[in-house]
DNA sequence: CTGTATTAGTGCAGTCTATGCACCAATACA
DNA sequence: TGTATTGGTGCATAGACTGCACTAATACAG
């Protein structure tokens, strides 16, 4: 399943990373709008093509590695027990990405940096809220699939848009409010609690 | 209350209605991103300098007098009659919002235009989706203002994103299927009852 | 071990969005 | 009629992003 990695795909995640890096570090110092391509391109040893080699744009350089939660949630979609109904692995799948999200995101400086900047600038809150739309619709496609007749395209819409506005809003206030990361956990597990609500 | 509006604020809509007529139809022969906004300028017979001095970014031509139907749900929420509970003033703000998209949006061209390249134009989602964030808050904060004693500021916020959530998402969709004007609007009043059924 | 194919990274020229600035000319207004 | 506003213009510029031709290092087949 590990893939050994080879000195050629060794170099190219060590570049990345070193992008990643240097892209943190000069935004914690200086904000998102004042720091240019060029300048992170710079700081990691690279020349600024590159940088577009690695993130398709600017604002992708700190949302590496979001996608993984998304993965999670659709696991606890395909690989359902033989008991459990929709509001169960709906409600098991955000669980996973809720813990996820507490366990890895909210205590990593990262995180809070990503909040922090996607509050003031608006290109990367909307590059944000892309990868939720799009996470959406994967999560949706997924949920049909498993139930077929109980859910057409539009109902398994509505019903993810629902769970993921929820958790979203929820967790941006709670953000916004100053909780820290348990305050925003737990405002997020009652978010899916309310519209588990719905489905029962 | 209707200010006359003098020869220079006249013309000043000319030209930026002259400059989303352009753009739309701009945009419809040859989509979003094969046409520039110097050619728009040029079309409507402007510099390209005037364009940026009616809209903050090429994607706001489109969006154009989008804002009115957050106004219909805060009036809905602030003048709740007297026997109105939650799940009441809930769902007469999102179906008065519905109605209006019925009504305005979904049977003009420009909504079906709009729709189209927003489902394919990552930048216009994204901006779109970042104006639903905006009413959303806004939505939030009344909907606690008006009831206090059983929402705080995170529930409130749940309730709301998944509101907008699940009638964003299943509107989105049904488009995307190919669903009329009608399918859409009855897509999302199911979409508000789901959530209803959580509050009630 | 050697020749060949990939491919990460480079450099450059160019496109496009967006902005600051000085300026003109039409309107508003005293 | 003179003065202040202000919509629109032209110019220069920054900065994100792309296509293209190229290099040099790695992978790999024989």
């Amino acid at each position: 399943m590990v893939e050994r990695p080879g000195l050629r795909e060794l170099k190219k995640r060590r570049t990345r990373q070193a992008l990643i890096e240097a892209a943190v570090r000069l935004f914690e110092d200086r904000g998102y709008d004042d720091v240019t391509v060029a300048e992170i391109a710079d700081a990691a040893e690279v020349s600024p093509r590159t940088f577009f080699l690695h993130f398709p744009a600017k604002e992708d350089v700190l949302l590496a590695g979001a996608d993984v939660r998304v993965d999670l949630a659709l696991q606890a979609i395909a690989g359902r027990r033989a008991g459990e109904g929709l509001p169960e692995v709906l409600v098991r799948a955000m669980e996973q990405m809720v813990a996820d999200a507490g366990d890895r995101d909210l205590p990593s400086g990262l995180a809070a940096l990503r909040a922090r900047l996607a509050a003031s600038v608006p290109a990367l809150q909307a590059r944000l809220l892309q990868r939720y739309l799009a996470a959406q619709a994967e999560l949706a496609r997924a949920l049909q699939r498993e139930f077929p007749d109980r859910l057409d395209a539009v109902a398994a819409s509505a019903l993810v848009g629902a769970m993921v506005g929820a958790v979203g809003a929820s967790a941006l206030t709670a953000l916004q409010r100053g909780d820290g990361p348990d305050g925003v956990r737990d405002a997020m597990r009652r978010a899916v609690a309310l519209v588990a609500r719905s489905v029962a």
